[in-house]
DNA sequence: TGCGGCTATTG
DNA sequence: CACAATAGCCGCAG
């Protein structure tokens, strides 16, 4: 089947921009399509599956109906970019919460099928129930609404039919999904959060694929300044680290056995030198550098070890492709919030290897960072008025600081204190200020602490379930229970800021993604509030203007009132380390 | 072998 | 060491 007969097939039946179309492609079958009222599936033998895609892109431009990120990967490493799509697995987790989403899961859980009767694998033809379609009894519903294990465990789609089933099965979650979004406080808001978190699952198969431009020479260098030159045997590099764990033993008395790695052990190297401290965490013994000299080599000693281990050449070789790109696995909503989380180094990579991050020959970066987001999104999510007002001001803490009559340190960590909540400390007495001055910010903070302390499920601002365990009262004393429970509290009033921040960036971080193909500008890393855009030196302007653009439109779409200021720090630079403006 | 504790890195 | 994350090694239980 050719691929304009295809397209042209669904365009009849109704197919056109932003519709839903379910897609299931395993590329060494075929690919199924499923759009309500029509379903087709094409052999891989009849038609190049990502070719077909990507002419049903350009001809039609559907939003793609994927049950999870993986359709996305297995399209972007066949070379086709969808512009949309709706994100099974991702809105499963905005409604429901939680990490886990197999199949079997987001179809029980969206159909309101209890969780316990899942069917489990076994073997094929053994006790498999029949199906409750009479037309279809080898189909994959059971008779009490689940789907059959066979369906779900994968490794059965062995025919394009099976793969238009599957379509179809994901259009019907989808469409249950939409369903249950317009039920919710906020439809409209629920339903856009959806689109965007969907949206950031394709951004997430992208940066998996094209990594963060490093440049190889330039981090072996930075890693031989802190650990020396790569080993070039295991007996070398034995030697190495005997060396370094020489340079701290050679400052403790002699005859002592101390495993540096062990941090009980470090506690007692110190107590034979006369310091006694509850742990030996680096900002502790920071305070003790004076009182003798090996606790110096100690802190060398921590800040080398931790480049050999964590960031050293054995990382390059793990994560660093030979086209020098770091490549790390990508999530798109990950833990209590919903933030993007990154592994291989690209979320934590210390500030002394970024001189190595460069934009390829003839490209520049356009990094930019939000000011202040957390604080402008609790005055967006919060409705305060008077904290609204605040972020008109560049630096928000500067009206905050006036109004409540300290210095702006003491502003910024009351806030952040308020955020977070802390209830001790310099920001802490600040705190009935900041109650009276902003009382509603406070207010929605509490209440999101409340309901953290008292195991209550909380919804963020754009939707997502935040889903608050129950601990066993029983099985702790009464001081413990009290410590977690004002650990729920903190956890729930700090989940609404940061998930709503989370929110508003990936609404950023699409519109920034969907303006800059034109540029071929490519968003290379996400950082929480931190975008950086991989451009052509060509293009460098209009791509900055781009980012910063994208920020008031994600503003303007996010939190329409319109009473919130955001603020980004935008520069076009070669290297990530590069200073800003 | 798996898991909690400790430590360091980041936003 | 407030909130979140990834990741390594040690020590201990099974």
């Amino acid at each position: 089947m050719s691929a304009s007969s295809v397209v042209e097939e669904l365009r009849r039946a109704g197919v056109q921009r932003g519709s839903l179309l379910a897609l299931a492609i395993f590329s060494e079958v075929g690919v199924g399509f499923a759009s309500p009222g029509f379903t087709a599936s094409v052999a891989t033998s009849a038609s190049d599956p990502a070719a077909l895609v990507q002419a049903i892109e350009d001809e039609l431009r559907p939003r793609w109906v994927e049950w999870s990120g993986d359709t996305a990967s297995a399209l972007v490493r066949a070379g086709v970019r969808v512009a949309t799509a709706w994100d099974l697995v991702a809105v499963h987790r905005l409604l429901f919460g939680g990490w886990r989403a197999d199949p079997a899961r987001v179809w029980a859980q969206v159909h309101e099928l209890p969780l316990q009767t899942i069917p489990t694998a076994g073997p094929r033809n053994l006790f498999s129930l029949p199906s409750n379609d009479e037309a279809d009894p080898e189909g994959p519903r059971q008779p009490d609404g689940h789907l059959r294990a066979e369906w779900t465990a994968g490794g059965w789609h062995t025919t394009p039919e099976h793969l238009a089933r599957w379509a179809q099965l994901a259009l019907e979650v989808a469409q249950r999904q939409q369903a249950q979004l317009a039920q919710m406080a906020n439809p409209e808001r629920a339903a856009a959060t959806a689109r965007a978190e969907s949206t950031a699952e394709l951004l997430c198969a992208e940066l998996a694929v094209d990594g963060l431009p490093m440049d190889r020479a330039i981090a072996e260098s930075i890693i031989g300044s802190i650990i020396g030159e790569r080993p070039r045997t295991e007996a070398e590099a034995v030697s190495q680290r005997g060396q370094r764990d020489g340079e701290v033993l050679g400052h403790a008395p002699p005859g002592g056995q101390f495993d540096l790695r062990s941090p009980g052990q470090v506690k007692s190297l110190l107590r034979f030198v006369g310091i006694e401290v509850p742990d030996t965490r680096a900002w502790r013994l920071e305070a003790l550098r004076d009182r003798h000299p090996l606790v110096e080599a100690l802190l060398v000693w921590r800040k080398a070890e931790r480049v050999s281990t964590t960031y050293g050449y054995g990382w390059l070789d793990e994560n660093l492709g030979a086209s020098g790109r770091l490549r790390g696995t990508w999530s798109g909503s990950d833990g209590a919030a919903g933030r993007m989380t990154a592994s291989a180094g690209l979320h934590n990579m210390p500030a002394d290897m970024r001189p190595a991050v460069v934009a390829e020959p003839g490209h520049v970066f356009v990094r930019a960072d939000l000011g202040q987001i957390e604080p402008r999104v609790l005055a967006a999510i919060s409705g305060d008025p008077q904290l609204a007002r605040a972020t008109q001001e560049p630096d928000l803490y500067a009206p905050v600081a006036a109004q409540l009559g300290v210095d702006r340190a003491t502003a910024k960590v009351a806030v952040l204190g308020a955020m977070y909540g802390q209830t001790t400390g310099h920001g802490a007495q600040v705190l009935p200020r900041l109650r009276s001055s902003y009382p509603v910010a406070m207010a929605y903070l509490d209440a999101g602490d409340r309901s953290g302390q008292a195991s209550q499920d909380l919804r963020t601002y754009g939707g997502r379930l935040i889903r608050m365990g129950t601990s066993n009262p029983n099985e702790v004393g009464e001081r413990e229970a009290r410590s977690q429970e004002a650990a729920r509290g903190r956890y729930g009033r700090n989940a609404l800021v940061q998930g709503a921040a989370a929110e508003l960036f990936k609404v950023w971080a699409a519109i920034v993604r969907a303006r800059g193909s034109a540029l071929d500008a490519r968003i290379v890393l996400c950082l929480h509030d931190e975008l950086l855009v991989h451009a052509s030196a060509d293009h460098a302007e209009a791509a900055a203007q781009l980012v910063d653009d994208a920020l008031q439109e994600a503003a303007h779409r996010w939190a329409p009132d319109g009473s919130v200021r955001f603020v980004a720090d935008t520069s076009v630079i070669p290297r990530w380390s590069d200073a800003k403006d």
